[in-house]
DNA sequence: ATGCATGTTCCCGG
DNA sequence: TCCGGGAACATGCA
């Protein structure tokens, strides 16, 4: 369940374990997700050397040498891990093997996780780029449920389900506000709230997860937590279904309609 | 043991 | 055309 903050983490941490390193050997244990055959795959990035990691809304990308890119969506329940001496992890979907045994592996229960060679550049904007007034002039044309807006790829990329209630409890506004309904200053708030909240995330994930890529689930929500009741206002957190997904709210958040 | 969680896609209906 | 709702995916956890 890594979110963007998570996602951008791990790009560091892969970056400083594996940057300038030699992609010797790609398994790919799960082809199904994978948008070219498996030796099209391994032709195009075995013998690169990794340049750079990336966050790209919900994506992680690989840059390689020769001009390859390879995106990687984790989707619900994907994760990381690093390597260790002749284990195939559990639930391995592909395994990345650099110089000197060193590598990390990709793997998901679900088997979701989709591996996307050269993928196409995504035409909405990233969540921590957009400026001001996209921001602004995507959620006066926009009908929907604010949080729904949120979470939607199309538009914005990079928020999911937790970060969305964290993103409009700290802004102050209900997510069942309609998007064209709520007014230029609170639509500021909800602009500022996406980058306080995500930057905050991206610092407090860093510093507990260190170098471990995956590391235990720390929980630094402030509204989207199942074992809160109240927040630290001590205003009641009320559950919700959005879009099928449970939302965290109160009532002192200003709902617009 | 039951049901919930999580992102995306697809399908249906207003 | 836009928008919402529900199902499906596979497993672990409370």
């Amino acid at each position: 369940m890594a979110e963007l903050p998570d996602l951008t983490v791990f790009a560091n941490i892969l970056s400083r374990m594996f940057k300038n390193k030699v992609l010797e050997k790609l398994d790919v244990t799960v082809p199904k997700k994978l948008n070219v055959k498996v030796q099209e795959l391994q032709s195009a990035l075995e013998g690169c050397i990794l340049e750079s990691v990336e966050r790209a809304g919900k994506t992680l990308q690989f840059h390689f040498s020769g001009e390859n890119v390879l995106g990687l969506h984790l989707m619900l329940r994907g994760e990381l891990v690093e390597l260790s001496e002749d284990k195939t992890p559990k639930f391995q979907i592909m395994a990345f093997h650099f110089e000197k045994g060193k590598g990390f592996a990709v793997i998901d229960m679900l088997k979701q996780a989709t591996a996307t060679l050269h993928p196409l550049k995504a035409a909405a904007p990233d969540a921590l780029e957009i400026t001001k007034e996209d921001f602004t002039a995507l959620v006066a044309k926009k009908h929907t449920i604010i949080k729904t807006l949120l979470m939607d790829q199309k538009s914005l990329r990079g928020i999911g389900n937790s970060y969305a209630d964290e993103i409009l409890y700290h802004a102050c506004v209900s997510p069942f506000s309609t998007a064209s309904a709520i007014p230029q200053w609170d639509v500021d708030k909800i602009f500022k709230s996406i980058d306080i909240v995500l930057n905050t995330a991206i610092k407090e994930i860093a510093l507990a997860n260190g170098n471990e890529l995956a590391g235990e689930l720390k929980d630094f929500m402030k509204i989207h937590n199942a074992a809160l009741k109240v927040t630290s206002n001590g205003d009641v957190i009320k559950r919700d279904k959005i879009g099928g997904r449970t939302t965290y709210y109160t009532q002192a958040q200003q709902l617009f309609l």
